[in-house]
DNA sequence: CGGTAGAAAGTTTTT
DNA sequence: CTTTCTACCG
């Protein structure tokens, strides 16, 4: 029992030892150490009396979730017993649940499917919408194909916001809604974003399914809270009694996938929403010297009290503190490239480290792209050149060499085009002008860029460069761009 | 109806 | 620039 809590700083100790009953969030700044915390308290949970087999883990990712049943099996204590907490993906246990046979009858039967559903790719969803709308109703509701899309997964995660449509749109999306859920079930496809909302109709439909698993399940862990989508709360919110426990960990300030329909309300709100609930925060980091640390912390300084962390060096060296991040801006891509992998060398050389742990974070991909294809027309191997990754891919990792690039406003801060408007029936073009600072307003979700930005500095351990191109090439044409306003954040 | 020219648009992504 | 969508023609 005590071993459980070896080795870990005041507040992971805390956190790992909380209360057995009620919920608890876990906020985790970055390098902090959330993944140590989330697997002792699973063994924590079972060296204090719950069998690991009403203990349930869910994650985002099968990465993530395979990476947590190594972790906990490597538990001294986890190792003397046979049975082991269920530890899936949230997908993966609501494909388990539908998959499963109740009195001879298989689950998804009872929700109308004719036969074993089969996951649905991204491009058949498309196609099947495609042939569900009609033109006529895409031109009015002023999106395309893509838009739609994006509009159908939005619907189907926020219900509620179907109704802030005008009566027509409104119209057509609920029978879109209604003849695309009807012609899966029909057809036997699932899209990804089904399978939670199926079980949660599954166990309104079935009462005594939910009541097994609410009996099966007596705590809950969560990781990476701030990603969860409104579907996934009300499907946990399901499972919960008032018995059951609750452990959740994230961080606000790393929520960076509002695009894909996740909400950070159930984690600002958490001790509103979920049962006698307490907070954790983590603040002591253990990867970035304390130079990357100040710029990382000046970037939420006007955050309320509550939520806002702070974080604070719990490396033993500290000697290093480190370099000042830099900021760099170049001519054109083929000087950043050049400088790139130039300077990556130079730091193998001096920190001892592979190449790969030097790495350039991408705002878009078609900036990655670019520097990509330039190293293979310089006939680099992927062997030689650092890692290229956008910062959504980052996420979870840390490289002691980041460039983080794409500092220009409008790629990063990201602006999109101003939504289209209908008029005389006909979709007005969106104008490329907002590239440049023309007229036409873009949209930014500022909130969310900066968080990103946060997730990027966050990254690098060591040595941090910060990089702004002048003139790019987009979409075939050479333009020009000013230094993104993170500039003045430090 | 299908083929095609010309217009329009163009983040981030896991399961 | 490249990919995808639309309008129009045969």
């Amino acid at each position: 029992m005590k071993n459980l809590v070896e080795g870990l700083n005041e507040e992971q100790c805390a956190a790992v030892r909380a209360s057995l009953t009620g919920s608890i969030l876990v906020l985790a700044g970055a390098g902090c150490g959330k993944t140590t915390v989330l697997t002792r308290r699973i063994g924590w949970l079972c060296s204090n009396g719950f069998d690991p087999e009403h203990v349930c883990a869910l994650t985002f990712t099968r990465k993530a979730a395979d990476e947590m049943r190594e972790r906990v099996s490597g538990i001294e204590l986890m190792k003397e017993c046979e049975r082991r907490p269920f530890i899936a993906t949230f997908h993966s246990f609501a494909l388990f649940i539908l998959r499963e046979k109740i009195d001879e009858v298989e689950n998804f039967v009872r929700l109308g499917y004719s036969a074993a559903p089969t996951l649905q790719t991204e491009k058949e969803r498309l196609k099947l919408i495609s042939e569900i709308v009609a033109k006529g109703d895409r031109e009015i509701l002023g999106v395309d194909l893509i838009g739609l899309e994006s509009l159908i997964t939005r619907c189907t995660v926020f219900p509620e916001k179907i109704n802030a449509f005008s009566g027509e749109n409104q119209l057509i999306i609920r029978k879109v809604l209604h003849q695309f859920t009807y012609e899966k079930r029909r057809r036997g496809v699932w899209d990804f974003e089904d399978l939670t909302a199926d079980v949660i109709e599954l166990f309104k439909l079935d009462f005594s399914v939910l009541e097994r698993y609410q009996k099966k399940f007596r705590y809950f862990l969560v990781d990476e809270f701030q990603d969860t989508n409104p579907v996934q709360i009300a499907f946990l919110r399901q499972l919960l009694l008032p018995s059951t426990g609750l452990f959740a960990v994230g961080d606000d300030d790393q929520a960076i996938y509002g695009f894909r329909g996740a909400d950070v309300r159930p984690t600002l709100e958490f001790t509103t929403i979920f049962n006698n609930a307490g907070i954790v925060k983590l603040q002591t980091n253990y990867r970035s010297s304390l130079q990357i640390l100040h710029a990382a912390n000046s970037i939420f300084k006007k955050k309320p009290q509550a939520y806002r962390k702070i974080l604070r060096s719990g490396l033993s060296n500290k000697s290093s503190k480190g370099v000042p991040p830099k900021w760099l801006h170049f001519e054109n891509q083929t000087q950043m490239a050049d400088f790139l992998i130039g300077e990556a060398q130079k730091q193998v050389g001096s920190l001892k480290i592979n190449i790969h742990q030097c790495a350039v974070l991408f705002r878009i991909n078609r900036s990655l792209e670019w520097v990509s294809q330039y190293y293979a027309q310089q006939g680099f191997t992927t062997e030689e050149t650092p890692a290229l990754v956008t910062i959504h891919g980052s996420k979870g990792l840390e490289y002691p060499v980041v460039f983080l690039c794409d500092l220009e406003e409008s790629v990063f801060p990201n602006y999109r085009p101003p939504g289209k408007k209908v008029r005389k029936g006909r979709i007005v073009g969106k104008i490329l002008d907002y590239f440049i600072g023309g007229k036409a307003p873009a949209v930014c979700d500022w909130d969310e860029e900066q968080r990103l930005f946060y997730v990027g500095v966050t990254r690098a351990k060591q040595v941090l460069y910060m990089i702004t191109v002048r003139n790019k090439f987009v979409y075939g044409r050479k333009r020009k761009f000013e230094r993104s306003r993170f500039r003045k954040l430090f």
